[in-house]
DNA sequence: TAGCTTTTGCAAATTTTTTGCAATTTATAC
DNA sequence: GTATAAATTGCAAAAAATTTGCAAAAGCTA
């Protein structure tokens, strides 16, 4: 719980930025909710200024605090997993939902082998699964 | 080949489309390269429209015929596993750079038991590894 | 607390995406 | 092939999303 926002700070303050008012809000609302849109975010943080969003995500996704991934039909931001527990997607083409997956042993031992060639240094991974909600395949 | 292209043109009017032109181009396109941006799409297509690259791409994913995903810095646009080789990615946090990675059995058995369960129906998957590059790491 | 540096918040500029509509193209039937 | 009806294109304009510049405010160091 409070482990994690050391965390957060601690990366900030290695990196050479300083720990705002604005970047501890919005770290809080993304441990709060699971994956969010950048317009989600710029109304819960501050419904006038969009900058510091679009300015403080760039920064967060360069040091790996949250992953921007393509969850259906949003692009989303997510915490890493630094942050909170590996996990995977499942979305659905015609609703948009989205399910979070428990991660699978037997898919990470592969991913890490696979990480493991010499031709790049695997650091993070995501899966998503594509397909029909039990909601939408009964229609 | 040419297999591609009618399967291309049956899954267009299977659900009441047209084949035009501008989209046997498009096609044409996503078959030459790998994996384009929709800029890239706008410039290759007709540097003057924008609006049918964008409302044909909204078509095609709706048709399952592309899968639009977030490769490292950029939303692309790549063809489906219909009509190409089913393939990973791996992205570069530093330089961007993408590299296509062969399937792997083990992982796809496993994400083909994880989609028999009865939350969802799984149609379509993909997987992103994300790190550093040879290059990037030597730096 | 002072001094220096980064960051914020706002407005404006830029870029990306969507929409409306007349002209064109496509599919179907003759 | 030609006519007909319906879908689609291509353009311009509108709307939405993202980036940039800069003065004021906030964070860090000592």
């Amino acid at each position: 719980m409070h482990m994690e926002l050391n965390r957060f700070k601690n990366l900030l303050k290695q990196n050479g930025h300083f720990v705002t008012k604005p970047r501890l809000r919005l770290f809080a609302i993304l441990q709060k909710r699971p994956a969010l849109t950048m317009q989600q975010l710029i109304v819960l943080l501050n419904r006038h200024d969009q900058a510091t969003v679009y300015r403080n995500i760039d920064l967060f996704e360069k040091l790996g605090i949250v992953n921007r991934i393509r969850l259906g039909w949003h692009t989303k931001i997510e915490l890493s997993d630094v942050f909170i527990h590996h996990h995977h997607h499942f979305s659905c083409l015609k609703c948009g939902r989205v399910i979070n997956l428990p991660e699978n042993r037997i898919v990470e031992n592969q991913i890490a082998q696979l990480g493991a060639s010499k031709q790049f240094k695997a650091m993070d991974h995501q899966l998503e699964i594509r397909g029909l909600c039990q909601t939408c395949t009964l229609k």
